[in-house]
DNA sequence: TATGAATGAGCATTCATTCAT
DNA sequence: AATGAATGAATGCTCATTCAT
């Protein structure tokens, strides 16, 4: 039996060795988490793992949750620096979310498992707590960014996540595309995500925040 | 025994009954799609499913393949009729993507399927059909929007593509939403999904292909 | 894969041979019958066995029903032979009730199970089906027997098997009993479960429906 | 952490608190008596429950005991006013056995429980304890209701006893039976459980012991 | 072509019990 | 004596798919 964590930081300490264990399992093979692979991996017993997480889902959620609070902090950190252009946030971006191995595939996951496949309290809860964070984003961006507004800070890291999230699921590599080599039909099309990205993200924010927000 | 489909005409037709029959029963409840129920809506058995389709998935990609379809009729109708500007473009999707009902949801889960769910040449299959399409599409855009190439054309409806998406798995209307109308932080995140939409997709396609192309 | 039953003499087949192979299982140990046991017995899969049955719980209420039926049976048949008297019915309650090896021990059991165990549309339809044939044995009783009117032949065979059943419970044959060979505070109340039946039910009739019923 | 019962009085207090708790958890849903639940319910953390009780099963038995217990000091009691008749006997069932609303469905329980569920010791010291209590009352019966030797006490309270719970168990109030409420078949069959055991039950008697006895 | 009986892989979760503290 | 964290056994059922008819 493995070490009790009667500590609450004890118990911190092994809830997040279970979503170490998950999260790699995970990457290895999304289709193939198994609750017991994940107990083994991290040194406790399947029954264990159900007293820190009610549900395979909610592991997969909370992976996510640490994922976008990375991010969060990587922001906050920005901030403190002093001021932040496009491309210091194209830089955060891509350092914290893009690339990241598992942060989009899981992302595009759970924003399903949100729906159904968690109890709603579950799903609220996260959305409460990524609520926080992306209201004090949005004040970050405010001052930091020049927005006119925190509405703003909030438009700019939601639109911007949306596309993000979008065009991955759309041209993220995958053995498919290497499969389509020598379609000419499928070349059209096949461009590489994190070039598009970039451009697409750049329009975007440039778009709707205007060109002298980027470059003080 | 129903009527044996001899004629390719046929053929199709019952096709087309079982993506209609699928389509009904996968809107009134993704997570309950049984096969057995969609046979028996299109009034035949279970095994005759088979003979149309190898496996549920390909359903599904099949739908949604149908909903892209229409998208892309309804894009080169556009063209005939002549110039097309970022505010006809907007309407093209709304009508025919943002408000077909299951036209995102699907989406959503298709991207998924291809990579694993189905086999890879009928993921290959779709993708190479819609590849030629877009392809098409570029070049329509090309001459009717007034872009510089057919790939400025692909990216704008990529783009796009990927900006619709991502939004609305992120702000898509849903019962956990409502769930959430007394908790601040999340109402501050809370955002109409067509309004948000609406402007960020024309920020986008301002600031990626000027403000001039959409008001001739 | 079994020939398949596509007549329903061939499915009526099927049924009775898997109700056969889970009683001799569940006889065998009542408390280890396992879903593919029963289908491997029965030279079926796993899946199949929920063609014809929907839980575990009602295969073990229709080898129950099983067993009644063939108790009505073999009393209508005694009808049919002519008078019927205490001791003729003694005698077809221990032919086929005491005797049957799991007839008691099964019945014991499904009475809780109609409780708690399966959907009350499947108790309310066996206790519909054993409402007729009991009803059919109270007309029969009252003839043969009797009695004063069909309701006594109901009460008549209601009251003895209630006595049946709960005598089983307090004295039937057990291991248990075996151990107890040698404490004599349990040797006061350790008796012969078929003495003490057939006394007590013969006590019973006579004391509810008089001694000359029994002897014409 | 609650107060240690180091009195043995003290000891016997936390065992029947416990006991008062599992009965109310069990009567108010029998399959979802939880350990947990009744630790909680008693106040204490769930390892103790271990220290006074072997396993759950035993739980059950212990307050079947404690009811079976009731009855016997209550028949005792009776015996100390005076004679017994069968229409006192008759009130004792009904008081202390047909109207304790969990005696007859958790005595149903345990008499199979005993066969497996609990070690074979510890069904045979409860079988002890009650055969004791058994063998006194048969004595008791005896003089106070006039029978030929103990043994016949010991028939009277164990064929009666029989009857009672196998009549319990077929006619016992029921949601299932308010649901079959238009089914003729089954109000065929279906009686006043208390009416119907009352008539059964003086007519085993009567039949039995014969009519003098219970009217001195 | 159509049918529908047969197949069998797939697996999270509960909860009684133990035992280190 | 009391606690409560850790354990791990235990398994029915669904439903996509196949294939004999």
């Amino acid at each position: 039996m493995k070490q009790r964590a009667i500590q609450q930081s004890d118990k911190d300490q092994r809830r997040q060795d279970l979503l170490d264990a998950a999260l790699a399992l995970w990457q290895a093979d999304p289709n193939r988490l198994r609750i017991e692979a994940v107990a083994k991996a991290a040194g406790v017993a399947k029954g264990t793992v159900y007293l820190y997480f009610r549900s395979k889902e909610e592991i997969l959620l909370a992976i996510h949750e640490r994922h976008v609070a990375a991010f969060f902090a990587a922001l906050r950190a920005g901030g403190e620096q002093g001021t932040i252009t496009f491309e210091t946030m194209m830089d955060l971006v891509f350092a914290h979310m893009v690339r990241v191995p598992a942060f989009l595939p899981l992302a595009s996951l759970c924003h399903g498992l949100m729906e159904s496949g968690v109890e709603p309290e579950i799903a609220l809860g996260l959305k409460h707590r990524i609520g926080e964070r992306l209201g004090e984003a949005g004040h970050l961006l405010q001052s930091r960014l020049g927005l006119d507004s925190p509405e703003n800070g909030v438009a700019f890291l939601m639109h911007g996540y949306g596309l993000i999230l979008g065009l991955w699921q759309i041209l993220h590599p995958s053995p498919l595309r290497d499969m389509a080599k020598n379609d000419p039909a499928i070349q059209n099309i096949d461009r590489d995500f994190e070039t598009e990205l970039r451009q697409a993200l750049r329009a975007l924010w440039v778009g709707e925040f205007g060109p002298t927000k980027g470059a003080p």
